[in-house]
DNA sequence: TAACGACCTAGCCAAATGGCTAGGTGATAG
DNA sequence: CTATCACCTAGCCATTTGGCTAGGTCGTTA
């Protein structure tokens, strides 16, 4: 594995100014080449691989062990999957710093992504360009990066007492159905399961969402990127 | 004005490799970066500007009378505004082509943009990188660029017997009330009108959204920008 | 001036929702 | 083996909702 290989290099080239490798995952090919436009604008930054999905992006830091991988959460349809991946990275490659980049900014994720292991949090639109580059350095030298708005979802979760509770596969498929416009029955049908059991899971999703009409749920579930 | 200016610029010495001048418009650096570096792979291409505001849209095509705004709809607080801008440059500048750029489709606004005199509409996140110098080599040769998803968006307009129908200010005032989870009762309370009247906007709602539950309302005005 | 659109209000009724208690199963982790 | 979690079901009741008809004002536009 490259890692191994670097570990070789004598520190003292290392050092001074030591190339950050860095992996950028994002959907998107406009943000995959601005973000690598932004960050080559330094010369202690490369960027090394790009990757558009969630496996491309395990398969890029197996095969590059980069410094710094820049990712979007959103790289497929199950979005939770991207919180697994930081997880997944953060456990076996102690060296690789992830920085998430974020379309939309939602407590539950925000806090998520830090808990499993996420260096750094920026959102896409309050972004300054060179804010981008100052963030990658702070990381490097082992702060943890938040972009504004992000540092008071974080506060608020650690003042709030409740647990960061994050709904099920069952909650979210309801909710879906919720968003389309069906009533409690119609949802029981498609799904096969009996009316109770979907108010059963709306009241749940309610209590974790703090929300307290299906239009609310559906507006922070979708807020949230979970729909 | 600069155009005046170019038009003396002998033919022959523009045709052949004429260079596109263009103006880019979207609020986020990333994906300024990210267009200037993907059309200026193209030695044809030229970006002389960025805009991050409407304001700034119409500034920036006043001063530089471009050959190309690539734009971004949603440019502020009001989404509805892009639309106007659309307009406003289209009628005052006949050789200014508009591309826009969205990061989510809803039928309402592709339909409205191209209505109002936009010449091409892509899905950033459907993007491929040299989909875009195509689609505004296309644009400059008087073509009409929809992209992927799009083309069936209008066409499912031109389908439906029922004209466009947008949300009116006091409708999404509404809509965005309904979001937050409050009932009838209390909206009417916020907005100092009675409940009918909240009812009323809402059953209007409902029509032009085309949608029967207020749920289901609020996951297509969000879904369309407009919350 | 007449027509139109956006806005505002009232009342009716069936259906849907929210909020609650009180159970059950199966799989999985400590 | 027990606790926990996701999942499933039932019933009750007050409140909210959707869908409808039938009015009104005001400002702009034809």
């Amino acid at each position: 594995m490259d890692r191994e290989t670097r570990s070789d290099v004598p520190l003292g080239r290392r050092m001074p100014q030591a190339t950050t490798r860095i992996v950028v995952a994002d959907r998107n090919v406009i943000t995959r080449v601005g973000l690598r436009s932004i960050l080559e604008r330094n010369p202690g930054f490369a960027v090394i691989a790009e990757a558009t999905s969630y496996d491309a992006v395990i398969d890029a830091v197996d095969e590059h062990g980069p410094d710094l991988l820049i990712i979007d959460l959103d790289l497929g349809d199950d979005t939770t999957r991207g919180l697994k991946v930081i997880e997944e990275i953060a456990d076996r490659y102690a060296t690789t710093k992830v920085l998430v980049l974020a379309n939309t900014l939602s407590e539950m994720i925000v806090v998520e992504a830090l808990r499993r292991g996420a260096n750094g949090y920026l959102s896409k639109d309050d972004l300054k360009a060179d804010e981008l580059g100052k963030g990658v350095k702070a990381i490097q030298d082992g702060e943890t990066v938040l972009g504004k708005g992000v540092g008071n979802l974080v506060a608020h979760s650690l003042g709030s007492t409740r647990q960061n509770e994050h709904l099920t596969d069952r909650e979210v498929d309801v909710i879906k159905h919720v968003a389309k416009g069906l009533s409690n029955k119609q949802i029981a049908s498609a799904m096969f399961i009996s009316e109770s059991t979907i108010k059963f899971h709306l009241q749940n999703a309610s209590r974790k969402l703090n929300a307290h009409r299906r239009a609310e749920i559906v507006h922070r579930a979708a807020a949230a990127g979970l729909i």
